[in-house]
DNA sequence: GATGAATGAGCATTCATTCAT
DNA sequence: CATGAATGAATGCTCATTCAT
């Protein structure tokens, strides 16, 4: 009945295999976890994915909630690392802007979320629920991630093609909002390519084309705020 | 064998009474749910706080996720009492669209969660989490709530006041987005009136005072939108 | 939910009113322990089979294991209502005896059986499964309808039709598992008409055409045995 | 939260060890269930019978139903080992067919029940009443018993020693049933060795000395039955 | 008398964790 | 180091029984 599996037998010594091994189990937490959730999965899913005896696991991570912390590291590692990079070359004009943030929309919902749909969940939705500790933490990271677009606003604003009167940090906690519903709404359900340019269209020109409220109806009211700045 | 002794009988007779008594569980459970979460949750617990047997429970809902079900109808149901009600008055301008959004982000940062902060983490956090159906199910709400906010874009759009090529449906969406973002910072950390004022206003700023891209490059050329207006 | 469902509301005030429910009860019972087995079975099935409320049980019955004892009176009662009863006339030839236990078999299988299959498998395997009493009840009550065949062996052998020295008890006892032995059959399968007729005349011709050994292998011996009765 | 203390683990590895276990389990069960009953017995008492934990028993055994099944094949297969072997060597005689059958018999009512009493009223009546497969699986054994004995009559007849037109189907399943009513007369009380004798020879003379009724006493009239059909 | 709301003992089952091998 | 056998705390759920109405 019990088939006597045998265990892969590759047993890590060097330092470098452990981390290897360390990577491997987190990738299969995480596979697990994305496939179950955290809490229909058992320790016994995760070293049976890896043919390994699940006492091993133990030998890498104190226990499951440790290897959720690893996961979610993981997991944000690999948004990250799709999304963040390279071009923080300083926008010049409003249009570089508008197009530094499209590719960044872009990008979050196709490289990350085609690569893989069940990230967004994951983060989202799993790892927020297990206890008030990881929900912060994720909290946290979207805050961070709102964080690095603020540099790219207070650009624009300091270059004149963003409002004067910009809260910047609001504008980022604002943008990272939109994206979240942009994963919230992908999690729900697929969307074409359209819906999701147009989308990321609307919410860019939001922060591009955002203008200085007018005087309202009043007549002939000079801008008040760019007498200001 | 069995020895099942007591049987005291304070009895919910009349369907009147059945359902105060259905209301009160649901009650017990959402602060039981709040509080502990899901998992960590016994039905247990939910009797205790009310002081009723276990077996209690069992006569009033099938199952643990069956209330479940009821916790998220009766949060959900407290949110929209206070956000969505009355005024569907469409705006005439600009300032009283700007105005009526001011009042519902008001709204929904002080009188919700002000009256309980776990509710967000309720809906958005715990309760996603506990399956694919629930998931779904309040996805699906928070579209339905997005889905209110478009008329009275739409209305904008129609007026003259909101530019002509509003993408609607998306503005919605990523008003929303904006919401959750607001929740989310709030489920973090609780924020300070100036914070969510300042939030507000350029979350309303940035759907009111969004115009059409200029053409670009093109050096002092008038803006053709203001031409229009 | 709960369907308030009224009650019959026909109150049982006299002596007879109460013998008639107690025995309404007993048939449902015997219903109920007959579709689901006792252990399946629930005191709000049968009361719910009769639309009065299970509380009312308890007023006719002391509890669950009560009621077994009279739906066990219950259903030998009809067994032997239809059986047993009445051509107690003495058999004078062996082809009167014979004719007897033809028509007690087919009796046994056609009335009984055939009038309510689930009887034979709730008397010999569901009662019995309860506890060490009732198993000692029906294995009783199979020994007492054992009894009652002896009588008619005891006829045979003093009218010299049956083999002289016939251990009436043993017979009577191997009379009544042959009997138990179709049974069990008919509780596996149905049997055609003529199956059981075949197994009537065999069982019956067992104990009708039954002569004592001849002294084995010596050839022309007389008979001793005739010569001792 | 959890706080899962003890591991001892005392490991039965090896395929030869596991088996043991099972084994060992399979017993526990058997005398926890013929002592308690099913119903009443627990899971918690089978182990505690071991000094198991109750875990451990989930290892082997998929859920209290499961080893039931095992439970009935070791019950059975304890019968058929003592019962059923070797002496397979057709009958030349009536005498030997005698001998073969009563030392069968005996066999069953000495060997079996001596051995363990609870034995047969385990298989009869504790695991007929779980549900209907074991139902069947219980009576379906009964048959395959039957079985058995059809060779040794169908010999007889062949050889000329049982009567001619005996069916034989029919005659294995009433000897089924005789051995049954045995077994049902020792599960309600015990019997003297002398009883036992005088029964065993009363259905083997059964078998043996049933001669094709003769036509009948009436002198000379012609058998009525080829007549009166 | 009838009712059914309330009750909680009781139990099967799961699974994270330990530790002897 | 790896393993997986053992473990038992923990929990959802059922249902016979009681008793206030």
């Amino acid at each position: 009945m019990q088939t006597p599996k045998r265990g892969r037998g590759r047993p890590p010594n060097t330092p470098a295999a452990i981390e290897r091994r360390r990577t491997e189990i987190i990738e299969a937490a995480y596979e697990v976890f994305a496939d179950k959730g955290y809490h229909a999965a058992g320790i016994a899913d995760i070293a049976a994915r890896l043919e390994i005896g699940h006492g091993t696991f133990y030998r890498y991570f104190d226990n499951k909630r440790d290897i959720l912390d690893h996961v979610v590291d993981y997991g944000v590692g690999r948004v990250l690392a799709l999304v963040v990079p390279d071009d923080l070359a300083e926008a010049t004009t409003r249009e570089e802007l508008r197009a530094q943030l499209t590719t960044l929309g872009t990008r979050i919902f196709t490289e990350v979320v085609d690569r893989d749909p069940r990230l967004p969940r994951m983060i989202l939705f799993e790892v927020t629920a297990i206890d008030a500790e990881l929900l912060q933490r994720v909290l946290g990271l979207l805050e961070t991630v709102g964080a690095l677009v603020s540099p790219l606003l207070l650009n624009g604003v300091r270059r004149g093609f963003l409002r004067a009167d910009l809260d910047v940090e609001a504008a980022a906690r604002a943008l990272t909002g939109c994206v979240i519903a942009g994963l919230f709404a992908l999690v729900r359900k697929s969307m074409t390519t359209t819906e999701r340019e147009r989308y990321i269209d609307t919410v860019v020109s939001m922060i591009c084309d955002n203008v200085e409220p007018k005087p309202a109806q009043s007549p002939r009211g000079r801008a008040k705020k760019s007498a200001s700045s």
